[in-house]
DNA sequence: GTCTTATACTATACCAATCAAGTAATGGTA
DNA sequence: TACCATTACTTGATTGGTATAGTATAAGAC
């Protein structure tokens, strides 16, 4: 008998918009932002200089140029962020996780491990590590 | 060494965010439908006499009820489900799946199954049995 | 019967993300 | 040098979802 592919996606379909909610709401009921921004902020701290350009930022975190566009304004504006000039090339403009950023983005990773230890609560380790090289391995 | 919990959720996040826009689009390019959509008609067609309340089938896929009653607007309008009445309760509104919307979530199914088998192509069918355990254990 | 509470929606306003179109800078080529 | 294609954005319209508040019905307490 062969496998059932689609029951594997709805069920990572079902799966991923309950855990994202829960996420989302742990998240920004203890540090006002969403998961989208965490993960902003994750892909600047884990970056060479803290700094990434809008293009490289958005594609690290699987949303459009303009969705970051939007998404940085906001995050510009309570500081976790600063705009960065002085590029040699005068289109792009460079983002950097600022000192206050980083503190949040600190914090808010215990949350997130806490959250999502707990989720993860009914895995054994085993399981656990088989479950991230199998996402892993998904083609997307 | 503990497990980074927060890194396999940030991993799920990014590749459910990828997987899922693929998937709309293959959906919604062949049949004109989301993967929410499909998932309304899933439900429905799996249920005993494929109908449903619009409670319950916002709790079977994860969405609220002003979401339901917002995309089934549509549906109907195209013959995808038709509204039942006829309940004891006078409160609640029937939904059942037509003959074309059954045609349709059969054809759609094909292709997310095509699409699914190409998403887990890395995965040997152990892993992929293995995959989706993991997921049906996830607390949510 | 009537009061209160709960349930099953529906409507409005809002929010987050996309797409499509536009702008400005860059780089390659005639 | 002038032109054209490409790149890195930004903006405006649209979509798909939520939260909140409202309406109608139901159900239990007295």
């Amino acid at each position: 008998m062969s496998i059932a592919y689609g029951s594997v996606m709805k069920s990572l379909w079902l799966k991923s918009t309950l855990i994202n909610k829960q996420l989302n709401n742990s998240l920004s009921y203890v540090h006002g932002i969403g998961l989208s921004e965490y993960m902003v902020l994750n892909s600047l701290f884990d970056s060479p200089n803290k700094t990434m350009t809008r293009i490289d930022l958005a594609e690290s975190i699987g949303r459009t140029a303009s969705g970051v566009t939007k998404m940085l304004l906001p995050m510009e504006k309570i500081g976790l962020i600063q705009k960065e000039s002085g590029a040699r090339d005068a289109r792009v403009s460079l983002v950097k996780i600022s000192k206050p950023g980083e503190r949040l983005f600190k914090d808010a990773t215990t949350t997130l491990d806490q959250s999502s230890k707990q989720i993860l609560s009914k895995l054994n380790s085993k399981q656990t590590s088989e479950f991230l090289s199998c996402l892993d391995l998904l083609q997307d």
